[in-house]
RNA sequence: GGCCCGUUCGUCUAGCGGUUUAGGACAUCUCCCUUUCACGGAGAAGAUCACGGGUUCGAAUCCCGUACGGGUCACCA
C-alpha cells in the first residue's frame, strides 16, 4: 500500500466559478502530485442536480489551464487520455449506476439501513425539537429508534414499502460511542466520538449518492492515495474514515487545508464575495448567461498566471527560506505538505500586486513587447516600430506592476501633450520660461538627438547662463510631456525625435 | 448551542526546548540615489509570541484551562 503511485484529485462541484481558495486547493494537489511523480485528477462532483450551473465545469477547466496546471486525468484531460482516463466517467452524475451496489454492500453488512421518513416528516421532527429547545435535531443512533426505517419497521413492512415503490433513502448506521481517530497530514491526530456523528444519508431519494458516499467510492475506485481538501471537510472526515473501514478499504492519507479568509470582516472567502472587495476573487472572468451574474478575474485584471499561483502558494505555505519568488518548477521542488499552516489566511491584494511586479520583470523582453503592443493597440495608440515599442516600454518598466502600467501615464510618447499640469505651470513657468525654451530649441537643433548629447547640451547651457536645473528642467519637461513626472526627459526626446521635440517646444512657447 | 480546528508585527509568515535583543516579505515612515516620478539601496517603526496556570535549570516552542476566531451540524458539496 505504501509504495503505490501517488494519485490526488481535485473534486469541485460545478455550482459556479471556482474562487481563489479552490484554485489554491487544486494547486496544492497538483504540486504534491508532481513532486512525487504522481497523477493529478479532476473529478466533477455534480450529484446535486438542483445546484448545477451551466458553464461552471468549462470554467474550472479553463481556469486551471490558465494557471498552468491542467489535470493529467479526468475532466479536462480528454485530449491526453481517451474519455479522460481509465476510470472514466469522471463526472459523478454519469457514475450514478455504480454507487447503488456499494450502498447495498453496506446494507447487507448492517452498516446502513433504509429510511422512509419524508423530507416533510424530518422537517416536522426538527421543528418540534426546536420548540422543545433543541435547535439542531439529528438523525442519529438515538433518534433513529423512533423514526420510520428498516431498523424500527418489521422486515415484512420494509419489504412491502420497497415493493410498493415508496420513496426512501439509505443512511449510514453510525456506531454508538466509538472513538474515530485519523492522522491528518497537516493537523496531526484528529479524534471524534461517534456519539457526535449522525446517520448521514448515503443514497438520496433520487438514487444519487451524497458527497460522502460518492467521494469515498470514487476515491477508492480511482486509486486516490491522498485526499487534500479544504478544512470545511474536517468535521465529516470521521464519517469517511468509518466508510473506508466498513468497506474494508485502505484509507487514503488526509490533509485538510486551512481556509482562505475574507480580507474584510469575518468568515471564509466565498464565491459571493465577488467584486465587492475591490479586487478579483476568481482566477478568470465569469459570466452566467442565465442569471446575468458576472465577476472579474485575475487574468483579465492583468495578472500573470505565474504570479497568481506564486501568490496563492504562499497563502498558507512557505518554504522556510527567504525566497518568495517561485516558478512552478521551483514550487514543485520545494512544496511540502507538512509545512502547510494550520490557521486560515487572510489575503492582501497589495502583496498580490507585488508578486505580479516581480514576475513581470522575469518575463522575456520579446513577450513583454508583444503584450505592450497589444495593450497599446487596445488603447488606440500608434506604435511606429518594434524598436520604438521596446524603448517606450522600457522607459516605464521600472515603475510597472502590470504591463498596462507602462502605458498609463505615457500618452506623451505617442502624441503631443494636449494639456499641461496646471499646478506645475503655476509654479515653474516663469516669465523667462519662453526664452529658456527658445535658446534650448536652437541649441538642440545643432546636436545629436541622443540622450547623452541632449543632456550634455542642456547642462552646458545651464553652466553658461548660470541657471539651476530646477529652474529650467521642469520647464522643458512641461513643454515636452505636459507633466513634470516621468523618466529622463532627454530619453523621451530621443525617442520622439527632433521634429516632435521642436514642435512641442514651439507649441508650449505660444500656448503658455 | 454541540462537536472539531485554530491563535507570532496591520497582513502573509520564519521559528519545531537553550544559537532570539523573536528573523523575512507586503504595507507605512525616514534618508540616499534621481535637482521630477518610480526603481534601487540604507534605515525606522511595528509582536509583553491571545491570556492564565503548570512541566523544565531553561518555553513562542511541551501539557492543562480560559478567552477569542474559524469551520461544521441538509435527501449541498
Amino acid at each position: 500500500m505504501e509504495n503505490r503511485r501517488v494519485r490526488v484529485r481535485f473534486a469541485p462541484s460545478p455550482t459556479g466559478p471556482l474562487h481563489m481558495g479552490g484554485v489554491r486547493t487544486a494547486l496544492y494537489n497538483y504540486l504534491f502530485a508532481k513532486q512525487n511523480g504522481g497523477d493529478f485528477l479532476l473529478r466533477v462532483e455534480d450529484t446535486d442536480q438542483t445546484r448545477f450551473v451551466p458553464g461552471a465545469e468549462a470554467y474550472i477547466v479553463e481556469a486551471l489551464a490558465w494557471c498552468g496546471f491542467s489535470p493529467d486525468e479526468g475532466i479536462g484531460a480528454e485530449d491526453k487520455l481517451p474519455g479522460g482516463g481509465p476510470h472514466a466517467p469522471y463526472r459523478q452524475s454519469e457514475r450514478k449506476p455504480m454507487y447503488r451496489a456499494f450502498a447495498d454492500q453496506l446494507l447487507e453488512a448492517g452498516h446502513a439501513y433504509y429510511a422512509f421518513d419524508s423530507p416533510e416528516d424530518l422537517e416536522a421532527v426538527r421543528e418540534r425539537a426546536k420548540q422543545a429547545g433543541n435547535p439542531n435535531w439529528q438523525y442519529n443512533s438515538i433518534t433513529r429508534t423512533s423514526m420510520k426505517n428498516s431498523l424500527t419497521l418489521s422486515e415484512d413492512e420494509v419489504q412491502r414499502r420497497l415493493e410498493a415503490g415508496e420513496a426512501y433513502v439509505i443512511r449510514v448506521k453510525m456506531p454508538r460511542n466509538e472513538e474515530v481517530k485519523f492522522e491528518d497530514r497537516i493537523r496531526g491526530w484528529v479524534s471524534v466520538n461517534t456519539l457526535n456523528l449522525d446517520d448521514k444519508v448515503l443514497l438520496k431519494g433520487d438514487g444519487m449518492p451524497t458527497y460522502h458516499l460518492a467521494n469515498v467510492v470514487d476515491d477508492y475506485s480511482m486509486e486516490i492515495t491522498h485526499v487534500i481538501r479544504g478544512e470545511e471537510w474536517l468535521p465529516s472526515a470521521p464519517l469517511h474514515v468509518l466508510l473506508y473501514r466498513f468497506f474494508s478499504w485502505a484509507q487514503p492519507e488526509f490533509a485538510h487545508l486551512p481556509l482562505l479568509l475574507r480580507p474584510d470582516g469575518n468568515g471564509k472567502l466565498s464565491k459571493r464575495d465577488g467584486d465587492r472587495l475591490g479586487f478579483p476573487v476568481f482566477p478568470i472572468n465569469w459570466h452566467n448567461e442565465e442569471t446575468g451574474e458576472s465577476a472579474s478575474g485575475y487574468r483579465e485584471r492583468g495578472f500573470y498566471p505565474q504570479a497568481f499561483i506564486n501568490m496563492l502558494a504562499f497563502l498558507g505555505w512557505n518554504p522556510g527560506t527567504n525566497q518568495e519568488i517561485f516558478s512552478m518548477d521551483e514550487l514543485i521542488r520545494d512544496f511540502n505538505l507538512n509545512k502547510v499552516n494550520k490557521a486560515g489566511a487572510r489575503f492582501d491584494f497589495d502583496k498580490a500586486k507585488w508578486f505580479n511586479q516581480q514576475h513581470l520583470r522575469l518575463r522575456p523582453e520579446a513577450e513583454l513587447i508583444q503584450a505592450y503592443m497589444k495593450e497599446a493597440g487596445a488603447r488606440g495608440l500608434e506604435i511606429p516600430s518594434v524598436d520604438f515599442a521596446r524603448s517606450a516600454m522600457n522607459l516605464f518598466m521600472d515603475r510597472a506592476e502590470f504591463i498596462g502600467d507602462t502605458l498609463d501615464a505615457a500618452d506623451y510618447l505617442f502624441s503631443d501633450p494636449n494639456s499641461y499640469d496646471e499646478a506645475m505651470v503655476a509654479k515653474k513657468w516663469t516669465a523667462e520660461a519662453p526664452s529658456y525654451l527658445s535658446d534650448l530649441d536652437l541649441l538642440f537643433a545643432q546636436t545629436d538627438y541622443t540622450e547623452g548629447h541632449l543632456e550634455a547640451c542642456f547642462k552646458n547651457y545651464l553652466a553658461e547662463k548660470g541657471f539651476g536645473f530646477g529652474q529650467v528642467g521642469p520647464v522643458l519637461r512641461l513643454a515636452i510631456a505636459g507633466t513634470t513626472q516621468g523618466p529622463s526627459i532627454f530619453t523621451v526626446m530621443e525617442l520622439i525625435g527632433s521634429e516632435a521635440s521642436h514642435r512641442r517646444i514651439q507649441t508650449a512657447i505660444t500656448r503658455l
